[in-house]
DNA sequence: TGATGTGGTTGACGTGGATCAACGGCGCGC
DNA sequence: GCGCGCCGTTGATCCACGTCAACCACATCA
């Protein structure tokens, strides 16, 4: 979940080396291009985008980026950092429903109120580019390529929660923190770093809001991981020893809830 | 989770009379408008979207409308008649992961993989509007309205899976029953039924996968609302006695996963 | 260097919902 | 009109995870 390598981290950005440009916001120039909204289009229609991000906002470490009930104006592209979305309920009780990093979308929920849905927390100082609504509709209204990746990343986004359902639908705890840790090695691997080693940027209270479990549970569960050899646990620290011994926690151990 | 009144239902379409009109797929002429994609364009608009509807199809019962692996074509509206969604593990567990009716649009899942991801199964026999996503994109890029719908519908999608995460990961098996009723009553009366009374056209089994409980927890959470005078069950006949107990029961009791 | 706070681990115990099992109601085909 | 299968209900028991509580690691700050 680390992007501009703000804290020490054990990855190595080992594809597209990261050049902090603070004056150019084109996406053009990005090199996230292919992690993020303009992936798969033409160098032609990539062009056009240039005046789609209109601002790159900073985001320090706890802030919110927006809350439900903000009003939607624009969605945005994690530049650099993380993130986590929730839904809070009236009695205090927290649904964390994502962790976003460098490359992913945020906002799409404020689309269809016109207003925003839940929360959007960053984990770490973040960057994000600003992408304005109104703009992003009338824009992919002429570049095809555009419009297209948009909706694929909506429905991206669609599945994953159907991915998220299911797990918590249907997953005992050590699969649901095997699914979440296979996961994430996924995303770091799309994003250069190491697929085996990486550093936890949530809480372990956020991770069980996420996966539907209490803290404790987490905890246990990490605990039983490591005492089998799974993975190696330091603190916020990750080392997946054997990735294969995940994959199977996954498939196999039927029942549960 | 009627359409068309094809069973025995206390309900009543009260705003909208409910011709079937075989003939004729034009938006424009259908009485189902203000549920379905077309919500809010306006009359010019609507015109324009003679040819989005390429056919209707008709889906038997327990047939499905697509199945996870399916090439992506289209996304389908539905015309009359209910359906669910799920995703299969490989060991066979299942979760559902919505209940759809009429109005409501299938297979957005699909855009994001050009195939689908999940199984869209009929729960009586129904009907659909084909929508042919390569037209749906073009007219798209021409008609803003549709446009601006288009994307409010798959926003909507991510914000209800939200709740959905809400639901499993943070309420007991009560508060997630009444969710689930008090969501049905207002879908109802979207389309013109009662908000109080109405017939379920899922098993037990369904509404327990749909939300992460086995069915007896299902059944014996109905029992319980039966005893205490909030809703009385027959069988897949619902009556809702008493909606402001359900709102309570969602809001209230703290604790659960 | 010690005080304070936040986050993580671990243990003992309680409980909500799963599991297993028996039975009842209802629709369907013969 | 009867037998069969599916669906739903209910009871008894079990267990995975929640709850409560103590303690530890580490960071921040005076």
């Amino acid at each position: 979940m680390n992007g501009q390598g703000s804290e020490s981290d054990v990855q190595m950005k080992v594809t597209v080396p990261v050049t902090v440009n603070g004056l150019k916001s084109a996406c053009s120039q990005c090199n996230l291009l292919e992690l993020c909204l303009p992936f798969g289009m033409s160098e032609h229609e990539l062009n056009r985008l240039d005046d789609l991000v209109g601002a790159r906002r900073k985001i320090k470490r706890q802030q919110n980026l927006y809350r439900a009930g903000d009003p939607f104006e624009a969605i945005y592209a994690i530049r650099a950092g993380s993130f986590k979305t929730d839904v809070l309920l009236e009695d205090g009780r927290e649904q964390v429903t994502g962790f976003q990093m460098t490359g992913e979308i945020l906002g799409l929920d404020g689309i269809s109120a016109e207003s925003h849905s839940c929360n959007a927390v960053a984990l770490e100082d973040s960057e994000v580019c600003v992408i304005g609504y109104a703009r992003l509709e009338e824009l992919s209204r002429e570049v095809e390529g555009l419009q297209h990746q948009f909706h694929k990343v909506m429905s991206r986004e669609i599945v994953r929660d159907h991915g998220v359902m299911m797990l918590l639908g249907s997953m005992r705890a050590e699969e649901r923190l095997a699914a979440f840790l296979l996961n994430l090695s996924q995303r770091f691997t799309a994003r250069g770093f190491s697929a085996a080693e990486f550093n936890l940027r949530m809480t372990r209270e956020e991770i069980g809001s996420y996966l539907g479990l209490k803290l404790e549970t987490v905890s246990r569960a990490f605990s039983r991981f490591q005492e089998e050899g799974i993975v190696a646990v330091q603190q916020k620290h990750i080392r997946i020893l054997d990735p294969g011994r995940l994959k199977k926690i996954l498939q196999h151990q039927a029942g549960g809830r």
